[in-house]
DNA sequence: CGAAATTCAAATGTCAGACAATTAAATTCG
DNA sequence: CGAATTTAATTGTCTGACATTTGAATTTCG
């Protein structure tokens, strides 16, 4: 295996694009083993705390994973749906909380993608997914739950929603846009009358769910879009009137 | 600054881990300097290629940035909807790839989700959003275009047409919907007649979004969804004639 | 002979100290 | 005062060593 290396960069950094690339492009295939440490420093002619320092960035992106030992060494990982959905959802929080995206442009984001998966979901829930979602709107009514918890149940149910199209990569890629606005969500209060509300517009997408009567569903997620911007709309007006 | 070490993993991961918690947290901010890496390694009790492996972790995750020299150090990084977009299509690209999905199922997650955008493109769509479009459409038509250069072109088109819901979140969440099924994409022979027909499908969905006829825009990429599906079925039967 | 115990070797994980390179600030000098 | 120089702080890299882990080879013993 021939490198050739960029220009300009860091040592490790030049050494960690080479490999991904080779990993991209199909020269390292998944499972399988790289040089060694001390090898790899003899084909990039670098010492070997450079060598490592590559691998490390690597293995933060999951492309490989290490293991001691005499058949130790790094493999080439096979990225896993869940290892993903990890990655994702750390990326989206930070990008929303760094960038200060508005509670209204994730909320638009989250609830035009869940539509995208109603249809499907529809066709193809199972009575295990609504056995899921009613369970967290079972949890939702429960009286003493902190603001916290609905929340985490929130996003548990629309998870469950997302999921019960079944369709991996879809799943995958909103598992950003459902997890990420948690933090948003939780600058609210949530009052009994305020829960009660949610809880009753989840059950009727359960239940347009069930029936597998998808414009029903749609319909029914739209009302519930419409309402968490008008919660939305209060705390920013209660902000605006005592900005602390 | 005061952390708690997790146990049992190496080194690095935990102080990787414990940063990276200190700026989910907001204990550390957007562009803030880290302790430089003596003072790291005197704080976590580690030595400095400990410390600097660490910190590539990070790096790799464009959550932090170094630079050297006298005021250098490494500060947290403002993750960009770029930097994001980046990490998000490589990782999309390579779930795909690993887990073998199939060109059904991506294909259905990215149509399902740019339908999502539909409605927001028709509201929005700008002058310059169409002509990028259109732009790509014409691009399309070209004869002497390689398979690989029309591929890029349709996925060109395909983000123009996301970004037309100005919607940054949005757009993030479907980088990788869009651009990881490029590779895939990449195995079908486009034919002139084929190429014909998909700048006719793609021209159709240009003409509706200008006339913001949001519904007739919808029905147009179900017309290419479904038309790109009967492709894919035909490579795949192909393949199956002859699977060499 | 066979199985358990031991030894061995290879690999990653960690440490210590040194020097190189870079960069902004402090200092010096015309 | 301004330009050139020096200095100090910091990251980047190298060298060499030792610790730890782990599978495999070897040895030992029933």
């Amino acid at each position: 295996m021939k490198y050739q290396l960029d220009q300009d960069k860091e040592l490790s950094t030049q050494i960690a694009t080479a490999i991904r690339d080779s990993i991209i492009n199909g020269q390292l295939i998944v499972d399988q083993r790289l040089p060694s440490e001390s090898e790899l420093c003899d084909q990039f002619d670098v010492s070997r705390p450079t060598v490592r320092e590559a691998l490390k960035r690597l293995a933060a992106q999951n492309l490989i994973r290490t293991q001691r030992g005499a058949t130790g060494g790094a493999f080439v990982n096979k990225l896993s749906f869940e290892d993903a959905y990890g990655q994702q959802i750390t990326t989206s929080t930070l990008l929303l909380s760094m960038n200060a995206v508005s509670f209204e442009t994730a909320c638009e984001a989250r609830f035009a993608l869940e539509r995208a998966c109603i249809p499907l979901a529809a066709q193809r829930r199972t009575p295990d997914h609504l056995a899921a979602m009613r369970a967290e709107i079972h949890r939702q009514g429960q009286p003493g739950l902190t603001d916290e918890s609905f929340c985490a149940s929130d996003v548990a149910f629309h998870r469950a929603l997302v999921d019960s199209a079944q369709n991996p990569v879809m799943s995958y890629q909103l598992a950003g846009a459902v997890e990420a606005i948690e933090p948003l969500m939780n600058m609210i209060t949530f009052t009994a009358r305020k829960r009660e509300k949610i809880v009753d517009l989840h059950t009727k997408i359960a239940d347009a769910l069930e029936t597998q009567d998808a414009p029903a569903t749609e319909a029914a997620l739209a009302n519930l879009a419409a309402h968490t911007l008008e919660l939305a709309q209060e705390v920013a007006d209660k902000r605006k009137q005592r900005p602390a």
